[in-house]
DNA sequence: CGATTCTTTGAAAACAGTCAATCTGTGTGG
DNA sequence: CCACACAGATTGACTGTTTTCAAAGAATCG
């Protein structure tokens, strides 16, 4: 599973077979049944994980006491609480197993050195926090700009590979509105064409 | 007006007068009369832009031709796109003065520059990016998870000193909900008590 | 097959958006 | 100093969307 991995890394940067050997020494592989927990809301998340493949997701259980789903990941995606992990502070998120999958973790430590030893990995992981950084931007733009529909529209179109593995109520969490919505906006979706 | 921005440098890292010097001089300040813009869409970002007093607005012309504020910035805040200035494309935005404010600018290249000759100011603007991208996250959750008075309230108490500076209407459109509604929040809100 | 989870559907109520008119405060120019 | 224009805020009536609640219908899994 850790050959995922290195072919996603050597697709985004170049890295010598002793780098790559010491990033593989450093992490542990951990499968995950389907449900099966990752963090539970209150540990504090101090490691870096690599989804080899699977589907995970991340959400909080808000104070109504429903589910508000943060992020999905899918295969060669990274899954991570920022807050938890740089501040060092108990998660308000859960992250579970949407499949069954398989993730690479370093514990935080370990990564932190890895950063320090290869300047590579040290720009390729602010690469990847640039690009998340987008990606909540944009995720922004679509909830204070787009109607329901619209909204359902563009995560199908722009995370189609995750749209068609998880619950619709989930989606329904993502896009901050009721499950019964998403269902007929669904309905009218089909039915027109 | 650097005072303010030296000062505010100083309440974060350490620093000596040299390496202060060095980020004076690579400096232009800049004024802005109200309503005039330092973004309009179109242009690429190439600058790094600390306000030292006032307070800007950075907004997004919807497809329906709506403005969407995306973010605000007072006083020792920074404003940024960040994806025009990673990718150094043109910026959907515009950012304008809702004040008369004075603004100190970098250009990308001297920023990088100093970033390089500065550890400290290095760390200081990853730093900046991670309580950047946490509060996104904060943004995200209270957009999927709370009705338009939940967001009303929350905005309000999170930041008092934009709230009470900014027309009400640009409140409405970061919020995501019309003026109308925005303003029948407010008026709920002065009568119970 | 039975249990559980997920989705759909209907009807009513709550909520938010739109449109249009009015009101308020501010600043400008005559 | 007044009249006017302008930006911003409010209000009412109406429309449309979304939520809620309850029930029933698929689908999945052991």
């Amino acid at each position: 599973m850790f050959d995922v991995f290195a072919k996603y890394l050597r697709k985004h940067i170049e890295i010598s077979d002793e780098d790559l050997e010491l990033i593989r020494t450093g992490c542990v592989e951990r499968r995950l049944r389907k449900w099966q927990p990752l963090l539970q809301d209150g540990e504090t998340w101090l490691i870096n994980c690599f989804i080899s493949s699977g589907c995970l997701r991340m959400y909080r259980i808000g104070e109504d006491g429903k589910e508000h789903t943060f992020r999905f990941g899918v295969d060669t995606w990274w899954v991570t609480d920022m807050e938890s992990y740089n501040r060092e502070k108990p998660s308000l998120f859960n992250i579970e197993a949407l499949e069954t999958s398989t993730v690479i973790i370093w514990t935080k430590a370990k990564w932190t050195e890895l950063m320090l030893a290869i300047p590579a990995l040290k720009e390729f992981q602010e690469m990847l926090q640039a690009n998340s950084y987008e990606a909540s931007q944009r995720r922004i733009y679509s909830l204070i700009s787009s109607s329901a529909e619209e909204k359902y529209n563009e995560f199908q179109q722009t995370y189609p590979n995750v749209f068609n593995r998880v619950p619709l109520h989930m989606v329904a969490s993502y896009l901050g509105v009721s499950r019964e919505t998403v269902s007929r906006l669904r309905k009218n979706f089909t039915k027109p064409k």
